[in-house]
DNA sequence: AAGTTGACCTCAT
DNA sequence: AATGAGGCCAACT
């Protein structure tokens, strides 16, 4: 994630097939979810495939969080919490290889 | 050990 | 646009 550049969105399957985990997708949830914050890792540039926060009370508020952080990059966000995701996609170069 | 729960995704109504 | 089915799989009951 530390790869995904300023400004620029990846999908939560983006980073799976990253990993070489094509599909995985809500493993990477999963670990994102247990984040510790505040952290270095760029966790905000992550959003759903629909192009949008997930936003849940799960989240305790991370998600609101998020929000915050993206428009500070300069990212909009609606008020269901939509991102112009065509628009700022980042296509990642090679995947990672172990 | 079996069933449930997700910061998910694609495809089909 | 909004559901639903099916697939995914580590953790947690």
């Amino acid at each position: 994630m530390a790869r995904i550049p300023t400004a620029r969105l990846a999908t939560y399957g983006q980073v799976a097939e990253l990993l070489g985990a094509w599909g995985r997708a809500r493993q990477v949830g999963w670990a994102l979810r247990r984040l510790p914050l505040p952290t270095p890792i760029p966790w905000h540039r992550v959003v759903n495939a629909r192009g949008s926060i997930t936003m849940t009370p799960s989240r305790e508020g991370s998600d609101w969080i998020q929000r915050d952080l993206l428009v500070a990059e300069g990212i909009p966000v609606d008020a269901r919490g939509r991102v112009p995701l065509a628009r700022f996609r980042w296509d990642p170069p090679l995947p990672l290889v172990f």
